[in-house]
DNA sequence: ACTTGACACGAACACTGTTCGTTAGTAGAA
DNA sequence: TTCTACTAACGAACAGTGTTCGTGTCAAGT
């Protein structure tokens, strides 16, 4: 009775089931490590829940049982690229540098990843990371600069949109290197260079200070730009401060 | 031999073409404003380019014989909404107030519009009624202020940044209220309320500062806090003009 | 009348986020 | 051990996106 079942082969018409491919465990966390794998490697813009779910080889549905979207998803990739930072404890001698280094560590760690910050922009940060360098920040213009609550709440709410904000633009502008084919020190030559002839061109009489001004106004790196707002804001807060 | 072609029937086999339709003319002028309808409408995200085209009842690839791409489409539309900004001659006793003034309303004439401020995230503006402005805030800060063209041209940078910042922000808030089918007071309150009692939820010893200034925190309407935003910048300005 | 160039148009491409229904796997209970 | 229930993984499909390509139309010029 044994030998019927021996070797008999699969009748053509039979169609055989495909083999089932063992099915993978997923976790958020590796859903935010793969997804943080793809931003930095190809940009926002190559973020597609298929892109993330090629890198964890299976399919974008199966993304979905543990994000609940892909906003979701970018949210938790911001907090993440924001897990190194650190906070020191206030100094009222020094709350100003102080606080424009935690400012600068954000925006590294932010631009660093700098896609990310649409995130940012389109959430209120509430992660755990998020939440520990606002209260720091807090501590640093409450006991350090004898700010107000109010003031130092709304200061940090502004400043964490210029944050977002200029990492954001930095963005959109390494979105466009990449695309180019051309390095960064290319790409922003040939930008600052046909912005800097555009301005030259204007008319002269309509746009005296423009034309007048275009090494000013072209001049300065991305850093020093960001700086130049900060200390701007930090200034205006140092005004209204009393360590 | 007239009678040859006098009302025979169609044979049933021809297929009849279809009754070719009128072409109508486009121009960028139309596309734009078309553009403009609906995204005051119905928001940054209804704008589509078949939803614009449908609004000019022909097809998306009409459009691109006027616009390169819909970057450039959201760009004119940005520069559009700009054209009733005016700006001052510069007075030097009141160089702050006037530039506050105008960052006002070209927030305001943003928001308004305010998805479109993705646009001025995107792009350096360069359309003739963002040159007309900067040349003109320029001139305030200038021989207003007495501020150096290099001062002057990065602060315009980065003031220009923060508007669009704030008012991308406020875009996303408008989408979501859309979509949740409740009125802005009722969105508004829901999402501050929310934010109020999360905050208010976190661990005391480890978010004193947070959980103690919730009231502060989500106080204010957003018109208050870019206010908050923009008095910092001007002050830091101020500290560093000399009329 | 013919030619040429620009524009309008439709079809199609390649891609997106997400949902829905099915299957697989595991833990807990009987 | 078997059964049940639940959750997660999966594939197919949906509805939508920006854009390109090829074709046809129209207008101006020769």
């Amino acid at each position: 009775m044994g030998r019927d079942t021996e070797a008999v082969p699969t009748p053509p018409w039979h169609k055989t089931k495909p083999a089932t491919r063992p099915r993978r465990h997923l976790d958020q966390d590796q859903i935010v490590a793969a997804t943080l794998k793809v931003l930095d490697a190809e940009g926002l813009d190559a973020v597609s829940m298929r892109r993330v779910a090629a890198e964890l080889d299976t399919g974008p549905a199966s993304l979905y049982a543990h994000v609940a979207n892909k906003n979701e998803l970018l949210d938790l990739v911001y907090d993440r690229v924001l897990v190194d930072i650190e906070v020191p404890e206030p100094d009222p001698a020094r709350w100003a540098d102080q606080f424009k280094d935690v400012v600068r560590a954000c925006w590294r760690a932010t631009a660093a990843h700098n896609d990310i910050a649409a995130a940012a922009l389109a959430n209120i940060p509430v992660g755990p990371n998020s939440l520990r360098i606002a209260e720091g920040m807090l501590a640093i213009l409450v006991r350090g600069g004898g700010l107000a609550p109010r003031d130092a709440s709304w200061a940090i709410d502004r400043i964490a949109l210029y944050i977002a904000a200029d990492a954001y633009e930095g963005s959109l502008h390494l979105a466009k290197q990449r695309a180019s084919g051309k390095s960064v020190q290319e790409y922003t030559d040939e930008f600052v260079g046909q912005l800097r002839d555009y301005y030259a061109s204007l008319p002269e009489d309509r746009f005296p200070l423009t034309v007048g001004s275009v090494g000013q106004m072209t001049a300065g790196s991305s850093d020093e730009r960001f700086e130049y707002g900060l200390d701007l804001l930090v200034d205006g807060l140092a005004a209204r401060s009393d360590p």
